[in-house]
DNA sequence: GAGCGACACCGATTGACGATCGGTGTTTGG
DNA sequence: CCAAACACCGATCGTCAATCGGTGTCGCTC
């Protein structure tokens, strides 16, 4: 699992549309992104191989145009930038980073201390249940 | 509280230095680099001022040469640089990113559920505690 | 079967930004 | 007062995202 590739605005944005709407192709996801960015066809194209070659995007040929959907799911992709992010988590290192995780995490949600416990339980069934 | 400006390969270095040692001067920080970095005095002299500027450095004039000190604490660099990878904790949208991560720490190393238990364990009862 | 429209692909350009130094000026210690 | 040490400015280079224009190709329509 290599580090994550560092993204752009416009890539973000566009991975963002994916992950929100599925599927698309390069005129969907042009005509959805904000009046705002007042960008050309071909700028939106780039940006879909940009991301397509890093391995974010998977394609498939439909006619004869692209249909460009995500290769990992908004929480796989969340979660490798988490991991980046804290560095090493093993040994006594982790210690440090699970404690901010779950400190950010309650201040963000109190529902979280729950949604952590259950999700912990629920990681140490399924080992338990893989080393019997 | 801004998101943490990019850093660049010399300038994670330089940081991580200053976390581990504390505060130095220029020709410190060049000194301890390692060997496999063939660095000129004033490049790593222009990297502190870069780093200075963008907040992450105190300096305060000692003689007439600077003595560069971390602005904050590395856990408190990684909480941010967390949360900044994180997106937003609350509601739905938590959930996934819980997940991941606890798959994630617990791939990493399976002690990190007791840890996970302990720390939320603890959250959970200074929260109470306060709340009381 | 020729022509047109829709697309993908390639290459060029621009703008940030980090890394890296050289040169210049100033400050300090002897 | 002089020289060594050091900060600061400005220049260059490399990387990378954003942005398009131009060109080639494929499919569908008269």
């Amino acid at each position: 699992m290599d580090a994550l590739p560092r993204l752009g605005e416009l890539e973000s944005a566009v991975l963002r549309h994916l992950w929100a709407r599925g599927a698309a192709d390069t005129k969907a996801v042009h005509e959805s992104l904000p009046e705002a960015r007042d960008i050309a066809h071909n700028t939106v194209q780039s940006t879909l191989e940009r991301l397509h070659r890093k391995g974010l995007l998977l394609r498939e040929k439909v006619g004869h145009s692209y249909r460009y959907a995500p290769a990992v799911t908004m929480e796989a992709f969340r979660a490798r930038a988490i991991a980046d992010a804290a560095g090493d988590l093993r040994g006594a290192a982790a210690e440090g980073v699970i404690a901010a995780f779950v400190e950010l995490a309650a201040r963000a949600d109190r529902a979280n201390l729950d949604r952590l416990s259950r999700v912990v339980a629920e990681a140490r069934a399924r080992t338990a249940r893989r080393s019997t």
